[in-house]
DNA sequence: AGCTCCTATTTGTATAATGATTTATATTTT
DNA sequence: AAAATATAAATCATTATACAAATAGGAGCT
């Protein structure tokens, strides 16, 4: 049974999912949800081998990935374990994912996220008034204007994120913009369709966004950061009250 | 020659390094560094064998590591390729280590660095002076004594930096504690042994510290920002003027 | 030009064999 | 008996080879 494929057809779209993938997607949530304790084995090759149904070399792979990761760590003898939980990467996007999907400690996450998102991205938007271009304000202008005339919840969320990486973009800070993509993209996978917001609660929520904008637009800082400190405590009090609902 | 141990010897210290290790740093850093544009192969997987002089495993398995860090992406005959710049996880200890050790742009990569500390590191001693225990502050203490112990300048930047990671960790945020050994472990590799502190300079350095801790084992938050602040600034400041120095 | 089909190239997967390392066990020595 | 040493076994690390799958690029046709 070599190179086959096997096992449940693929949707199909574009590129089909390679085999490492899959099962680095089965130990990660394994790994980062718990079943798996840290020091403990996840089991020698072969018996991985046998338990996904792939060679070696696929294992090996995925091994690979996650030790990259910071999950696993490999030594001749002693096999395959997991390490300590303060070696694993948990600014990587698929361990983020993991944390934020684990049936246990997702609220913690999410929490802790938005407190760590409350002292960067008002800092980011008073750095984002002073080097604001043109360009960079009207990706701004046009993720708010999505959020006006999103149809679905789904799409507004995605709006609403974009409107959160236009601004970290807009600093010129590679970091900024890599850490918030990041949050973005594990949020984006959190937040369930669910609880349709109101047109009024939206409006004021838009409301909320448009004041960041407008104070980074006329170049006032101190305004901006105070506005983005708002909209995002105004969020968490919302997380708190409703687990997985919309809005950054 | 196969498994062999061929080539240089390693230092063998503990536990000789893997193949593939070798292979993942020198293409971070020729990837990182800039060599290689966004777009470009970087060879089939064949020639990367004659290159190293290694098996395809091992070239396979580098290249799977470099992936999951974001930086290539591989496809059936179009070969493997730099991903996108917007792609690479910034916040990845090794791709980090690989752009502040980058030769050109390293500079602006510290500063951006720095920039996000202030952020980030104020707020975080706000929430400690909230929630420090006995234990966390003994570890912000230990780390203030390393400091006026220390004897080399290269002990002295490790207190340092163990100080700021007491302070994250003492948050009980894990994300805080993530970005803040993230960003110690690089910068640890940055700061070369130069230009020692003269002895008095070195006296109003600690005694910033320790206005830190004194603020956060006081409860006072406010002030713990604000001296935080502070101390990063003035970190900022010198290492505007003298590019690859001590102290954060 | 545009379309279809073919082919060659490159990555993806499987398998088997050997080397290297380390843990555990057994043996010897003191 | 305790300690040091040698042996053995398990497991990852590496190599080599073969085949499968996907696709870019060209040949040929309309």
């Amino acid at each position: 049974m070599a190179g086959m494929n096997s096992g449940a057809d693929e949707t199909s779209l574009g590129t089909r999912e390679r085999f490492h993938d899959a099962v680095v997607q089965a130990l990660g949530e394994r790994i980062v949800g718990g079943s798996l304790a840290a020091g403990a084995s996840i089991g020698t090759e072969q018996e991985l081998c046998d338990q996904f149904g792939t060679s070696r070399t696929v294992i090996r792979e995925a091994i690979k990935i996650l030790s990259a990761k910071g999950l696993l760590d490999s030594r001749p003898r002693s096999g395959t374990r997991v390490t300590d939980h303060s070696e694993w990467h948990l600014l990587d996007p698929q361990v983020l994912a993991w944390r934020l999907g684990a049936i246990d400690g997702s609220e913690r996450a999410r929490l802790d996220l938005y407190e760590l998102r409350q002292s960067f991205e008002p800092a980011a938007a008073e750095l984002a008034a002073a080097r604001a271009t043109p360009q960079t304000l009207q990706k701004m202008k046009h993720a708010l204007l999505g959020m006006t005339l999103a149809s679905s919840a789904d799409e507004k969320i995605e709006h609403d994120l974009a409107f959160h990486t236009a601004i970290l973009a807009a600093t010129g800070n590679a970091f900024y913009l890599a850490l918030g993509s990041l949050i973005s993209a594990g949020l984006k996978h959190v937040f369930k369709v669910s609880l349709e917001q109101t047109a009024k609660e939206d409006e004021r929520w838009i409301r909320r966004h448009q004041n960041v904008y407008e104070a980074i637009a006329e170049g006032n800082g101190q305004a901006a950061a105070e506005q983005m400190k708002n909209l995002l405590r105004e969020a968490q009090e919302v997380q708190k009250l409703e687990p997985p609902k919309s809005g950054s």
